[in-house]
DNA sequence: ACCGTGACCCTTA
DNA sequence: TTAAGGGCCACGG
């Protein structure tokens, strides 16, 4: 994959994941995401300690489609409870079916009682 | 190597 | 209270 290119000797330790990627940090968090339970990019973000914010995790998501094992991309919603990112499914009522499937009620591409639903990785990540 | 874009979040008016 | 703008970093062309 990528090799660290470190033409700059100055890094530092800015980044906490030399061998692995960013996404794949990413995608290890939001996989962690139980079944019937949603969380936020922001939180996702703040877990790996990615400074550079909640707008990398959506992008990951992004690349998500492709990535193995699947990531539930759809328990992934913005910090109010409202599906962004519905409009990048293959169907965009399909982030929503995939919610209702797991007992998750949406109304108005928003999660109800999101404030409960909300997983926290953190809280897990410090166990 | 530079510029534009983006499934966001926070601060200020 | 609602509305608008700026900022942050990573990726593609």
């Amino acid at each position: 994959m990528k090799k660290e290119q470190k033409t700059k000797g100055s890094t530092s330790d800015r980044k906490r994941h030399d061998t692995i990627s960013l996404y794949d940090a990413i995608y290890d968090v939001v996989r962690l995401v139980p079944r019937g339970r949603v969380t936020s990019y922001g939180a996702v973000a703040a877990a790996i300690g990615a400074r550079s914010g909640a707008r990398v995790v959506g992008y990951a998501m992004n690349l998500s489609h492709g990535a193995r094992p699947k990531v539930p991309a759809h328990r992934v919603v913005n910090r109010i409870g409202m599906l962004t990112g519905k409009h990048h499914f293959s169907p965009p009522e399909q982030m929503q079916q995939l919610l209702e499937k797991e007992g998750i009620k949406v109304e108005a591409d928003k999660v109800v009682d999101f404030d409960k639903l909300f997983w926290d990785p953190m809280e897990e990540l410090v166990i």
